[in-house]
DNA sequence: TGCCCGATTAACT
DNA sequence: GTTAATCGGGCAA
């Protein structure tokens, strides 16, 4: 069985936790899958909701390290961070895709779909699959109902720039598994 | 206060 | 390739 992430594991460079997370299990009430793709934001990057400083929205990125980020997206969408690095860093990484292994019945059902390579393959449609809302927004990532694994075994880790953002949109900052099918967007070689 | 834009997605043409 | 859905935040006035 692989290693529960502890709370340490998320007191790092944004940097060094954003590729480590690729290939590692991340549960929600029993259905989830491997992560296959993150980005990393940090409060000095113009692009991180934290840039502005403190708001209500964003007052969970500025706690401690090992908590869930939840923020409404396009006024629509639910996106799911990990807050990293010492408390006031104010840095996150955004979880953007996972490769479904555990539950496909429900995920299946809140997706209204059948396509396993689309139920998690972007930041709101792994929300929609797990039904992760604004109401998991600040919970500890420890423990129910958040579950998290270590990898169990090396894995290949590509980066490129970030999705969806015109702001510092020339960092290398988005990382994926290499050659995963689950992929919101491919990585260009 | 009002206006514009955004860490998105699905359904169009 | 384009667009609607829909709302909180930043910034100008």
């Amino acid at each position: 069985m692989p290693k529960r992430l502890a709370r340490a594991f998320f007191s790092r460079s944004v940097h060094e936790v954003a590729p480590d997370l690729i290939g590692a299990t991340l549960l929600f009430k029993g259905a989830g899958g491997w992560i296959v793709e993150v980005e990393a934001y940090h409060h000095t990057d113009p692009a991180a909701h934290s840039f502005h400083g403190l708001t209500p929205r964003n007052a969970v990125m500025f706690g401690p390290p090992g908590y869930a980020y939840v923020y409404r997206s396009y006024g629509i969408h639910w996106c799911l961070n990990f807050v990293c690095e010492p408390k006031g860093s104010a840095a996150a990484v955004l979880i953007r895709a996972v490769e479904p292994t555990v539950g496909l019945a429900a995920m299946r059902r809140r997706r209204g779909l059948t396509d396993e390579r689309l139920l998690c393959s972007g930041p709101g449609r792994l929300c929609e699959a797990l039904a992760i809302t604004g109401a998991h927004n600040g919970l500890a990532l420890d423990s129910r109902p958040y579950e998290l694994f270590a990898r169990p075994s090396a894995v290949e880790v590509v980066a490129g720039p970030r999705i969806g953002i015109t702001k510092a949109a020339d960092k290398p900052w988005r990382y994926g598994l290499k050659g995963s099918r689950f992929l919101s967007k491919p990585f260009n070689p």
